[in-house]
DNA sequence: TTGAAAGCGCTAACAC
DNA sequence: GTGTTAGCGCTTTCAA
């Protein structure tokens, strides 16, 4: 580490800062007993102890984090690992995360931080480094890529992760998400309950785990219905807005006499629509659509679309408490399951053959 | 503070960290003359430098934050202080702001936390209190209450801080935003140029510092235009959504021959473009709408609203950097301007007088 | 160019 | 109950 500049004498600059013998000299004790107060140990005299959390209010007295935690006092902290904090289409998702997780660390006096990597950094530092760097006890995990060799290294640690929107969970390492298999089953099964029978897929990258699943749940609802499943029908669409309309474009040639469309996430939803309608299709009168995560823009979509509401505060706040316990009390977990909600707006319909 | 059970001790649990003395002894060195590699000074011998970082790097050893800052070495820590974390309709601000300020952080090799109050702890803690207990070095302060006397405990104080969307500045103090008067004149001008003369406003609550300026800036235009600004015509939509469109039925019964609108912000844009369409009027036939913000959702309301956008990312990253040369070399700013856009979509066009 | 030794502010054995 | 003392892992005078 090469010396910044920058690095300036904060004890020259604070002038005296109160610490813990300004309290004992204060106080007419050792500094030990003024610690011991502090720290809830019971072998203090009451009457001490009160003075002493007297002077302490009145001198704004707040103990130096850093030596605290040299002596032996030490807090936790959990990380968020995400890529790419600012180039993300999903930022909702990363923002709900954040402030879920502050929530838990704040509850448990712990303290949080956020790593993030973009495509410089991303081949360099190994994830494991950064977070011993910064001393980081657990890792909370969202939108990586599971390519990414680093991953795997981080989820073998010794260091407890608990990774979003994944299923697997190991050593040290849980999933936290919602059952992606049923809620997509259900999704179709609304398709199916309407009366559609000739539903095709817009399925999210298949580097994704969450996205096996979705289509497994789609392929299961079609099949329980007695419908063979038909590869041609699904495509892949990256979660990506203008990706899932060309795929509907293609699918559109491909398969005109398609009346629903599940897709693997609103986004991919909008742009499907867009194309549907560029197509002189109209949803949900000639084509249903269902989405997958209920973003807000949603609720707008062509009057509201049909969706699966999955809420990544939740999934923070689960998770994170969950982190919390791998971490304080070596719990373990194989997958924390968070419940979603179908949410049927506008965008699906009976189909209408006559058309 | 009380004891927390939570606590283990880190030293205990972790096996062997590898600290100073063991680079020192692989190296066959002392610890000072490591502590000096590492950190740049010139009076190490090349060659000892050389094997030095070798060896830290085979064994992975990373120093000790908290007693790197005991020693003398501290690292600055900017926050972001906001209030409510979650329960935030502008979720998008605030995160752009995080992505941004976690950025510069570390562009300056400095930490980053996020500070926050509930309604719980406001009338509890002073900011700056917190600020101490974190040993914060400045703070980035985002959509907090002008009316919360800890605000200005903290401005007063001697960290430095910087306020977005505020216009004020002071000692160690400064507002960093767009030029709100400016971006509101240019919008009314807009809905001007097109002919329309019988414009109200619908404005943000008062205690936004922001709002004061958006209004100046719309009288002044009408002014300019030689039409004089009428406080019947501007209302306080509170920056809700619900809100705006209630004020906008009154709008509509007390002035009925409006035909533009400008609003303090997309959210209440919104309110009203329901509001009006509920009343059967028709955007932008009937009566025109410009906004303020240009929120992801803007481009998909009503075909597209017109509106003036302003970048949060762009707002956190300038305030940030001067955060930082505030803390780092005390300079001092009076304003920070960022530059804003004005978006034609497709809530203006020239007003139908026949219908 | 290097090392020994003295802290940084606090906690925690161990005595009193 | 309370004080004494020895570190925590590192930086930094001050000598060598």
């Amino acid at each position: 580490m090469v010396k910044t500049e920058n690095v300036l004498d904060r004890r020259n600059m604070s002038k005296n800062r109160v610490g813990i013998k300004d309290v004992a000299r204060e106080a007419g004790v050792s500094i030990t007993t003024v610690s011991r107060a502090l720290n809830g140990y019971s072998d203090v005299n009451a009457d001490t102890k009160e003075r002493i959390l007297e002077i302490v209010k009145q001198l704004h007295y707040v103990p130096d984090q850093n030596a605290r935690s040299l002596g032996g006092i030490s807090s936790t902290v959990m990380a968020l690992l995400v890529s790419g904090l600012y180039e993300r289409d999903d930022s909702g998702n990363v923002y709900a995360t954040i402030s879920s997780m502050h929530k838990v660390a704040e509850e448990h006096h712990c303290d949080f931080i956020i790593l993030t990597t973009n495509s410089e950094k991303q081949n360099n530092t190994s994830y494991v480094d950064l977070c011993r760097d910064k001393a980081v006890d657990g890792v909370f995990m969202i939108g990586l890529n599971t390519s990414d060799p680093y991953y795997k290294e981080l989820m073998n640690s010794e260091i407890p992760c608990v990774v979003a929107e994944w299923v697997q969970s190991g050593q040290n390492t849980c999933g936290v998400s919602v059952d992606n298999r049923r809620a997509a089953k259900e999704a179709v099964e609304h398709l199916l309950s309407l009366g559609h029978t000739r539903i095709a897929m817009i399925n999210g990258k298949a580097s994704a785990e969450v996205s096996a699943y979705r289509r497994s749940g789609y392929e299961q609802a079609l099949r329980e219905a007695g419908i063979e499943p038909d590869p041609s029908w699904i495509y892949d669409g990256r979660y990506l807005e203008e990706e899932a309309a060309q795929k509907t474009r293609q699918l559109l040639s491909e398969h005109p006499d398609v009346t629903g469309i599940f897709c693997a996430s609103d986004v991919m939803a909008i742009g499907v629509i867009k194309a549907l309608n560029a197509a002189g299709r109209s949803v949900p009168e000639d084509v249903s659509v269902v989405g997958f995560d209920d973003i807000p823009l949603a609720a707008y979509v062509n009057g509201g679309l049909t969706t699966v509401r999955q809420s990544f505060y939740e999934i923070g706040l689960r998770g994170a408490e969950a982190l919390y316990q791998m971490i304080t009390r070596g719990k373990e977990y194989k997958h924390i399951d968070v419940p979603y909600e179908f949410v049927v707006r506008h965008t699906t319909d009976v189909p209408r053959r006559g058309r």
